[in-house]
Formats: structure tokens, C-alpha cells, sequence
DNA sequence: TATTTTTATGCAATCGTTGTCGGCAACGTT
DNA sequence: AACGTTGCCGACAACGATTGCATAAAAATA
């Protein structure tokens, strides 16, 4: 049952492909009665355009690239999710990649999606990239491209993120505020937006509250499960151990209780544990685990529609490039009680 | 800067486009010489074939579509994360959609694949699915479809799916050697198979232990989370509540600790939860969290695998259809303590 | 030298759709 | 009667790439 084609309701009518294109698409200049035929025509064949041969000709997919570290992590999850209800409403399919927090597998996700012909592009930068000369050439080809979470400088566009520093900011203080006095950060990649933002937001509650800055409570992890528990590891067996801990991500906090369980440190009694992260069953760990949540689900619809704009523009006058910084919330539980 | 077509190339060293197309993909009646220097060209414009116009000529567009209830379910985006392994080393894409439960939206869905033109699809069932019309169309139109973990015997194809049965059949099997008597099942909808096959296994431990069933110990929850939890409240309140309740999936779980929690029910003293939840944290939640754990991500590479073997497939010669069952694993914690 | 064979290349059709152009009636206008 | 309008429709080219067929020139053979 192959599909029909334009031509084959040309054929069934003894029209022109022309006639029965146009009659489709409601032209003027085609006679009422004729339309009716070819509507109905079109009707019985069950005719379904062809998306293909449309791109081929308007050179344009109606589809999006989204390329996000991991796709089974619940912040990205919650973002595609929202990025998937805007395309679908707006008519356009979403592709999705991994990059595995890999440059290498980003710059081969990047030179597929160039080929595929998406119309723009949604990134959230692995923790590996610190040269963006492939995001470039995204841009140099007239591919529209928007952040969201992980961004660069280097590059203008619209940007979707959390407000990282007040989160951190937020966060920190509440710490401090339950008395705690050494609190470590640990943080992802050195490379990423999100990390320095954090640090900073960490950086300044500290000062706010005159408390000196340790260069040393602050580790970074690179998101190997391995290199997390080594890193926890050595921050914990010091000769005067931290009294808090900020994690940033959720593996980082998960990966933080499991240690911390597995060497009975009561928290938040000994240790105060919190973080950013967007478990959903962060209410029912155990203890109870504060966290610094961000609109994740929002976020993905914001970068959504901002990326369609974009594509859609007709002008191509110079854009004004937003960075929308989405608040974040501070969910107090039992991991830093006092 | 647009991108490079083999017309440019044709045109910048006098050739056709006929020599260029076939020096590109190194024919052997072409002129080594001429090969070398279109070769050259073409690296030189940085040409890259246009796939959408292959996918028009060949009628097929190497993307395959995945339609699942929710992105944003630990299990399903894990088993997503299989998918996308396997087409990105086949080179295909992974174009994805969303049913939400809704057996209007998953209508939609399919029709917007058909008319993408996608080479395969891979389904696992809405909630509200009880009519498979479509499906059938999409096999008519030779379009190649495998499900995952929520499947139909009405449609003759490949499965992957979970050996539901015997998962089922295992943790009731462990409630009750751990002394429970009155074992609540707390299923998904009941048009999906899922729910049925673990019911079957629910009821045959009860059987096997001679534990007479209850009919009004089973329970369908359509996966909103107000239903969920009118349903847990009832099963409470009753004169003489269950013991114990097994859950079938992530959201299930959740909403019934969170009840319990919040009734002030002691877990696992009073009643033993468990279900088959793919939470990665299930082991830091309070209590620790007994789970039937399904193998998510080698469910989507296998599915993704016999799909693509279809898609590939020369021959049109009938296909012998498999219904592969993957094991569960039980991970008994503290939420079903003795 | 005449003929055949080989080599290397171009032409044109194709995939499904739309835009440009042009044409043919049947009108109405002077 | 001659001309201009208007309404309606078809032919053709184009989008990018592939491919069967034709064909020119060069090489091999008779």
C-alpha cells in the first residue's frame, strides 16, 4: 500500500499536477468545483504530503536538533520534555542527541545535524568543550542555535539558564545560616557556565558573611561516577573534614549520600549534604535532601521558543540575543537541618 | 554561507553533475585523475550529500521514530538513551515523540511519522490504547514496527519486553515468604500488557502459597497522580488494609511513600512496599526501596536492533517474529524487611 | 586503414512538490 | 469587429542526487 502522490490524483482526474497541487493549497485562481473534486480525490487516496519533497525544495526540515549530555538524567530529561511540547505545537519534529559529556561525540552530533538540514539547533554543552569553533560553523551556515543550562560567551545567542549564582548564592547562605562553618562545593567541569556561575553565587555568600575562602573545599568532578567517589573520598578523609557539602548536579548528590552512608556519617548531624539537582524523590531520601531546583521543564519550552523564532524570522535583521536567567528554588528538608 | 551542492562542484571544474556523483562515490568507469580532483573539490567546499534529497529519491529517510507515554520516567529514558546508542552507530536518527498516556495523542503521532516518512517505529503503548487501528496502518504502509515493554498481541511483530510474569511472580513470592498476608497490587491500566502479565504473576504466587486472591486488592491507576492517590487513600482506609502493597511503576512508587509518609504508616513495619521501578536512588530513599529492576536500556538496544534489521532488511521474504523477555532483577531493601 | 572494443564522460529521467510562465476560452468594451 | 480582461488550467523548470543510456574519443584488433 504505497502512498499516494499528487500525481496520482492527477492521474484519477486527468489534471495537471499544477491543478491539483494548488486546488490542495486553496489557490484563487482554481475553479470552485474543481477543488471539490481534487479535495475529495485527495480524500478517498488518503494523499499525505510529502515533508521530504517539501525540505528538498524550501531547503528547511521543520525539524530540531537537540543535543544534551545525557537524555537519562532527570534535569534533561524534564527539559526535552519541554522542548518536545513547543516543536509539537509548532509543528516541528524533534532529533535528539547525545554528547555523553564528550567534545568529540558533540562535534559528531553538530556535523549531523548540519547534514540532516535541521533548522536550528538546542544545545546543553558537554563538560568536555572548551573550543566552540563547531558552534561557529553552525552559525556561519545560518543555522540558528539557542542554550540552555550550559552555555559559552563565545558564542551570541539566545541563552535559557537557571540563575545559577543566586541559586548557589541562596543555597550557601542557608548553609551558613544553620551554622555550618567549612562547607565544600563540589563542582562539575571548570569549563562549563554553570559551574563558574555556581562557584561564584558560593563565593559570595561566603563573603557576605565573612567567611574566609578556602581554594581547597571547592573539587571539581567531570561526572565519572569513579572520579566522584575518589574526589568525596579525599574531601572526607582529611584531618578536619567539612561540616557541609554542595553537590551540583544529581549524580553528584547521589553519589555524595551513597559514600556518606557507606562510611555512617550521620547527616546532617556531622555532614549537612544539599545541592542542585531535580530528583523528584528528593523529598523521600533519606535524610529528606535540600535542594536548589531549576525549572528544567521551563527552561526546555523557553529555549524552545525562542529557538522557532528564530527559525521562523522572516527579517533577517540583527537579532537582540536574550540571556534569560529562570529563578531557581530552595527547597529546605532535613539533609541540612541544624 | 551556503552549503555546498555537487553542482557547485560540477560547475567549479567544468564536469557534470553525473561524473561528480559517481567519482564521489568511486565508481570504477570514472578516471582515477578525475576522482583525485573532485575528491579535492569537495573537501576543498566542504561538501556534505544532502540526505534529504537521497531520502526523496530512495523513499526512506533514515530516521526511525520512538513514541513513548512520558520522556521524563527514569525508565523510559533510559530505555530512549539504548535507542539512541544503536541508530547513531547504524546512522539513523532518533526523531521522538510523546503520547502522555493518550491514546488521541499517540494517533497523532503515528500519523505525523507516516508522514515523516520514518523507516521504522518503535512503540510502547499508551495507557489509554485499546485500539490498534493505526498500527495496522503503519504495517500496511511497510512501514517496520517493534514494541517495548507495553506491547499488543494484536499486532504481529517483534517484542521486547520484560519478563513482567515472573518479576511479578518473584516479589509477591518474596512479600509473602517475608510474612506478609494481604498483598495489595497496585497496576497501570488495565489494557496494557504489563498490567496483565503481572497480575498473572501476582495471583500465581498467591496460588502457589495457597494464599486465596482478593479481587479487591488489585487496583488500575491511569497514571495521574490525583487518581493515584484517591485509589492508595481508599485501599487504606479500609477496616482491615493490606499489609503490604507492590507497585508497578516509578510514579506509583512514589506517590504511595509519599502517602504513607504523610499518614504517618510505618514502612516497613505496618505495610511493605515494593514495586518494579527503575529509580536509580531507589537505594537511598527512607526506607531503602525493594524494586523489580527492568533491564531499560538493553530493552531499547534490542529493540532498536530488530528494528533496524527490518528496515535493512533485502528480502520481503515473512519474518519470523520474536517476543524477546528480558529478566527482571529483584533487589530486596528495607521497604519489605521481616 | 577499417572496424571493434574500451574508457570516460554527458544527457536526461526520476523522486514529490511548487512557482513561473504561457495559453485558451468566454466574456465585456469600444 | 477588434481588442482587452478575466478565469481556469497545463507545461516546464527547479530543489540535490543517482542512474540507465547514449556517445565521444582513444585504444586495440583485424
Amino acid at each position: 500500500m504505497e502512498t499516494a502522490t499528487i500525481k496520482d490524483i492527477a492521474k484519477a482526474l486527468n489534471l495537471s499536477t499544477s491543478t491539483v497541487s494548488r486546488a490542495l493549497r486553496g489557490s484563487y485562481e482554481i475553479n470552485p468545483e474543481t477543488k471539490r473534486i481534487v479535495l475529495e480525490c485527495a480524500e478517498k487516496l488518503n494523499y499525505r504530503p510529502n515533508p521530504i519533497a517539501l525540505s528538498l525544495k524550501e531547503n528547511r526540515s521543520r525539524a530540531i536538533g537537540v543535543i544534551v549530555p545525557e537524555i537519562d538524567n532527570p534535569f534533561f530529561s524534564q527539559a526535552i520534555n519541554g522542548i518536545e511540547a513547543i516543536a509539537y505545537n509548532r509543528g516541528y519534529h524533534v532529533v535528539i542527541f547525545q554528547s555523553h559529556e564528550s567534545y568529540e561525540r558533540e562535534l559528531v552530533n553538530v556535523q549531523h545535524l548540519l547534514a540532516r538540514r535541521v533548522d536550528g539547533v538546542l544545545i546543553s554543552l558537554s563538560g568536555q568543550t572548551n573550543n566552540y569553533e563547531h558552534l561557529h560553523g553552525l552559525q556561519e551556515k545560518g543555522v540558528p542555535l539557542v542554550f540552555f543550562d550550559r552555555f559559552t560567551d563565545a558564542i551570541t545567542t539566545h541563552k535559557v539558564i537557571a540563575d545559577n549564582f543566586k541559586g548557589a548564592f541562596e543555597g550557601t547562605e542557608h548553609l551558613i545560616l544553620s551554622g555550618r562553618k567549612k562547607i565544600a562545593h563540589l563542582g562539575a567541569s571548570s569549563f562549563l557556565s554553570i559551574t563558574t556561575e555556581r562557584i561564584k553565587g558560593y563565593k559570595a555568600a561566603l563573603e557576605k558573611y565573612n567567611i574566609p575562602f578556602d581554594e581547597s573545599l571547592i573539587r571539581y568532578c567531570n561526572f565519572s561516577i569513579q572520579e566522584m567517589e575518589t574526589i568525596i573520598d579525599d574531601l572526607l578523609s582529611e584531618s578536619n573534614p567539612p561540616d557541609a557539602i554542595f553537590t551540583v548536579s544529581d549524580r553528584l548528590a547521589m553519589a555524595c549520600l551513597t559514600i556518606l552512608k557507606e562510611k555512617h556519617i550521620a547527616i546532617p548531624k556531622d555532614i549537612a549534604v544539599m545541592g542542585f539537582t531535580n530528583l523528584k524523590v528528593a523529598s523521600l531520601l533519606e535524610p529528606a535532601f535540600t535542594a536548589v531546583v531549576q525549572p528544567a521543564l521551563e527552561m526546555g519550552q523557553r529555549a524552545a521558543e525562542l529557538l522557532l523564532d528564530l527559525v521562523e524570522k522572516k527579517s533577517k535583521a540583527p537579532t537582540n540575543f536574550q540571556t534569560i536567567r529562570l529563578p531557581t528554588e530552595l527547597v529546605i528538608r532535613k539533609s541540612t537541618a541544624l
